[in-house]
DNA sequence: AAAAATTTTGTTATATTATAACATAATAAT
DNA sequence: ATTATTATGTTATAATATAACAAAATTTTT
């Protein structure tokens, strides 16, 4: 598979659809090179997250399924989107209560984002060496041991400036 | 009034009933400075908060305020909250759902946070500069204009190693 | 001090987000 | 084929948060 799209949204020239259909390459590859099962409805509640660079609430989520999954339920996409998460296919945006897509989940990483408060659209940080080695550091001052992090920042994107 | 406690949680010899003492004094002094109101209910709800350096949530608070108070409603705690969030007092904790006080709301700065995972304390980072820092570089060489930040750390603090 | 305006609180109802529990179906392993 | 495991269906409910309007308290203006 080959990287049409540019990086993140907030880049010029972003070609949507050729990055929805990579970040689905990428999962379907993942999936069968980790022997995990992305079934129909996982990898439906994937296409629907990647809609768009906009996070969707789970609700938001379940309203799409519904329209061609008549008996879809709460459970149904939060089960979905568990798998998702866990597998960094999908990141949840704490500040937000939604979901948005990873484009790379092959890399293990920590997620980071940048969230226009304007435009609503939402770009991950690639593996920020930066932000990652401050944390460290200030955490290393206090003794203390990263497992996790949620870093999410709110602002302005350059187009909405 | 002289600051008698130990700065954070994680500080060995941490002198809780000093902490929240001044952390009280400290509200009293910033309303009255900034002509805000006080109120007592969100005195109180502020104690409440202070109980621990757990997070605690809105309804917990809720259960907490009802035991001296019948009426109280989800509205009570969650005005209270607004306006403690709002000047500083107290800051909400995402990942969690959750709130925590703030022991210096008399200066201006992001929050950032280191969450034990084991012990479920929390503490605020001190104006980290370093952190500050390198979200700047990382928005800026993507053009965004920072407005607000979301930094919760989850690992383990020095004594649940 | 009285009246008016503003802010806070009381109260009821409801919206939004998320999970528990148990049954059935599909898939994988033996 | 049988068994075990995983995924989905289904109903109910828990947990978090806000809308809307009335009453009370406080502040400001007259
Ligand atoms: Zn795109
Ligand atoms: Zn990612
Ligand atoms: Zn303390
Ligand atoms: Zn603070």
């Amino acid at each position: 598979m080959t990287t049409q799209s540019i990086a993140g949204p907030f880049q010029p020239g972003h070609n949507h659809k050729a990055c929805v259909r990579d970040a689905m390459n990428i999962a379907e590859q993942l999936c069968q090179s980790k022997d995990l099962r992305l079934t129909k409805i996982r990898k439906r509640v994937l296409e629907l997250v990647w809609a768009g660079h906009e996070p969707a609430t789970a609700y938001q989520l379940l309203k799409k399924l519904r329209a061609e999954k008549e008996n879809a339920e709460p459970p149904t996409v939060y089960r979905a989107l568990d798998f998702l998460v866990e597998h960094n296919l999908v990141h949840r945006i704490e500040s937000l209560n939604a979901f948005i897509g990873c484009d790379h989940p092959e890399s293990e990483h920590v997620s980071q984002f940048l969230i226009c408060s304007h435009c609503n659209q939402v770009a991950e940080l690639d593996d920020s060496v930066t932000i990652n080695h401050a944390v460290s550091e200030e955490a290393k001052r206090l003794g203390f041991k990263v497992s996790n992090q949620t870093v999410e920042i709110m602002g302005l994107c350059a187009a909405c400036q």
